[in-house]
DNA sequence: GTGAAAGCGCTAACAA
DNA sequence: TTGTTAGCGCTTTCAC
């Protein structure tokens, strides 16, 4: 900066205006320094920006897993929604690594001004850990709620119940679910549970019958598991036009056992996920789901962020909890088949 | 940082050497000022170390878009790799847009050591750009090649002969490919050539003779127009057995498309792909693809990077050209079948 | 419209 | 083993 101050024939302060588009500097000196800039090929040090400004200008974002789709387009949300404001996402990934996922916490991602949390192991037990945290944090996901942070997450249950609704009005009775987890641990409050309760509610509303053969555990929520579980279903020999899938992942993995088993999809048995991954527009059938309405969590997840990390903001507000729109999204697997295939 | 010190009752310094581990601090000491930093939840200002080491520790990775599998699942090694080298990566969509990668490229990501730069719309034309780029850069993708900077790239050509003659192997004769991109200027150089060069070499080394109407057209390079292309060769009712797709996500469209007009995969139609992203496995059938070894190009580019980020290099080394090992993936779809589904 | 000087928080060099 | 000082590159304040 010196350089190109002295190479314009300016002190440093004029450089600065320019680079900072500083409305009072005379054109033929911003031309001049320009020009210095140019020639000198001098680019701002951003640390010693964010040292004076007391902000780095870069969020950072924990995940579990980029190669998990969903976090892939959460993440593609969240960058896009970070960049509409003028900050850059750092992002690191929680790998299911408790003890990653409280370091990450405590520690933020350095360089950054503030933390979008969503972890996979961390529950409701470590709620206290977020009391300690110095620094803004909004989490993401279901796996704590009543923490003292602003929260962002999905109508779980009501959308659960929606999805289970559209297959009841479809026709279908014998509807099965897959990816419960059996090993419910008090005060723990999971994504599974919620879903699950969403399913027996919608039976209850439509006077089925609950039958706990149709209830299928499968964890971690990957394909493999749900095309396991799937196929432990099939064994049993019970009857079932229909599998609500707790996520998409797991859908998939249904999908492909059904066809495995010369089950045809939707005639047989109607399929619908949860989370509205791209993929599941390009499977065979088509995968109806439920929309969580990522760039809505994503939205609101960097405004509640930006808004913390805003020194301007005279009183602290209490979290709050925001929990976004989600759609039902019917494609060939539960009947739909109006959506364009792709 | 001053106040821990003065609630520790030492220097600045020592406060330092403390929070870097430096060996010679008398225990007793150490605990003390562990002790205040805990007490005033101190955490060391990153935008002053940088300030002060004159890098940031964080690196930036840009790439078209973060929701495509290829691109997440690249991240994804990437994070990881740079973590294991104790640092952060900043990640940037381009979105297809040009002027955006133009502004990433000359500009950088903030806060940042280096870039890896991953373009979908620069080619050849712009090499000229990285030579003004002012910071390191390493190049990832078949865009751009004979440039100033680093780059990692797989074997395009040599990968899509060894997938069509694997197709080969199989005993198919009337093979498709699906993705071409028709509209070649010149100098341009671009995966989707590289990889028909090497399909028709594989014909050629078969004694197959190229039929044109096997070659189809597809871009971009999604499921949908994967699933257009296909049904567009199976309109033209020209016979084929096989189909060797330019990506994954071609290839999901091609499987669609076939399962839509009762084509028997890998019975009546072999399939393979390029890229070996995870969704592929999970298709019914599963998709045989070309493995880039993402996990290789991750930890090289990364590597590449540091060492043109660290100042004791002496000598600067001129560009290197790294090209990644890739695997043939043998699942379903091409007649294997030996590797478990999901 | 432009310049001079102070200081953001940290660590390297040196001193004690 | 610990303390003092200078300065990294920038912007803010206050002169001019």
């Amino acid at each position: 900066m010196r350089e190109v101050a002295l190479l314009a024939g300016v002190s440093v302060k004029t450089v600065s205006n320019v680079v900072n588009n500083y409305q009072h500097v005379r054109p033929e000196t911003r031309a001049r320094v320009q020009h210095a800039i140019a020639e000198l090929g001098y680019r701002p040090n951003q640390s010693a920006r964010g040292l004076r400004y007391g902000r780095t200008g870069v969020i950072g974002l924990a995940v579990p897993e980029l190669r998990l789709n969903y976090f892939a387009e959460l993440a593609d949300a969240v960058i896009d929604a970070a960049e509409a404001r003028g900050l850059n996402v750092i992002i690191g990934q929680l790998g299911g690594d408790r003890d990653r996922e409280v370091t990450v916490l405590t520690e933020g991602l350095r360089q950054t001004d503030g933390l979008l949390f969503s972890p996979e192991r961390l529950g409701i037990e470590d709620r206290h850990l977020l009391e300690k945290v110095r620094y803004p944090v909004v989490l993401l996901g279901e796996r704590i709620f009543g923490g003292p942070t602003d929260h962002v997450s999905i109508h779980n249950s009501t959308a659960a119940r929606a999805a289970v609704e559209h297959l009841v009005a479809q026709g279908r009775r014998r509807i099965a679910v897959v990816g419960t987890h059996p090993d419910a641990r008090e005060g723990q409050v999971r994504p599974s549970d919620l879903r699950l309760e969403g399913y027996r509610e919608a039976l209850a509303a439509a006077g089925i019958p609950r039958d706990r053969r149709l209830e299928r555990p499968a964890a971690p929520w990957h394909p493999q598991n749900g095309a396991d579980a799937t196929r432990d279903l099939l064994a049993t020999g019970v009857d079932f036009d229909a599998v609500f899938a707790l996520n998409d992942m797991l859908a998939l993995g249904v999908l492909r056992a059904l066809g495995e088993a010369h089950r045809r999809v939707p005639d047989d048995v109607a399929v619908i996920g949860f989370d509205n991954v791209d993929a599941g527009r390009f499977t065979v059938p088509s995968l109806s789901s439920i929309d969580p309405g990522r760039e809505e969590i994503a939205r609101t997840a960097v405004d509640m962020l930006v808004e913390r990390m805003d020194r301007h903001v005279p009183v602290q507000r209490p979290p709050r909890l925001h929990k976004a729109r989600f759609r039902v999204v019917v494609r060939e697997s539960s009947g739909g088949g109006t959506e364009q295939p792709a």
